[in-house]
DNA sequence: TATTGTTATACTCTATAACTATA
DNA sequence: TATAGTTATAGAGTATAACAATA
């Protein structure tokens, strides 16, 4: 009996639950989860569109509709970029940085209350587990860099 | 110092990262996500469409939609319900079953890697301390219960 | 009248293929 | 030629509103 045998089930609940509450945290700032999560990666500095969509885990296209509707909002800004007349960079605006921000620390406030059944002392191993395991945030954003994109 | 400051978006990326190993999962199998859930959810037995749509956090035309389409790729079906002439329940075809087991069986074998990284010691502590946080399926499917729904 | 589920509509997200402009 | 990004197209998923049949 090396690993429980629904242990993989029950990380697939888990992450389900993760997600709804982040869903419902985007909601709250009236984002959706993907716009949400572009304006985390962009909201303390511009980024190009190939690492976007290596962190999004979104291919090309995806990530120019996601932009599309997300600058529609005024909440990011294509800017070109000077050595690459072909590429640009995806730039928060001023609001879209502070809703970006502002997610950030909702997230950081609210999401962990899923662990608020353990002891204190239980949720403190389990944070320094899973953060041990995953490491942390290369730059900022809330994500993870991927394989997906392309 | 109560928690760490970032812990909620490490958790975000947590479930970024059991998403799309899932996801992965879920396409090595032909299906997608939704699919996959919902013939996790009746692998075992038929279930009733507000039983699935809180099961799913779906509303109920999402589930419908969802229905039709993995009713037309053969994996489950809408049977009458005897008692109440409306309603019907959605059960697994023989391949749809066999589907959605040989899918949980994999969950539980190929998700649990994203681990990997931590020493077994620890892996088991991080396994008792998420179970003991989220609980145990009710009844078999991949998911929780939920509020969304409706 | 209230409830179950579907249909209609619209938008977001995601993937593939074809294209434009630049390197 | 190769690369960066967009456009075109299609399908999946999700939400709200309106509807049908039954309770």
């Amino acid at each position: 009996m090396t690993a429980a045998p629904g242990f993989g089930n029950t990380l697939v609940r888990l992450s389900v639950l993760i997600q709804r509450r982040y869903a419902q945290i985007c909601a709250d700032h009236d984002l959706t989860v993907a716009q949400a999560q572009l304006l985390c990666a962009v909201k303390d500095e511009p980024r190009g569109m190939s690492e976007l969509a290596q962190l999004l885990g979104l291919a090309k296209p995806g990530l120019s509709g996601l932009v599309d509707r997300t600058v529609r909002r005024g909440l990011v800004e294509r800017v070109a970029c000077p050595n690459d007349r072909r590429a640009c960079s995806v730039a928060g605006t001023p609001m879209g940085k502070e809703i970006g921000r502002a997610m950030y620390r909702d997230v950081a406030i609210r999401l962990p209350d899923i662990f608020d059944g353990l002891p204190e002392s239980d949720r403190r191993v389990l944070e320094e587990l899973v953060s041990a395991a995953i490491g942390s945030p290369v730059s900022g954003p809330c994500l993870e860099d991927g394989p997906p994109a392309d």
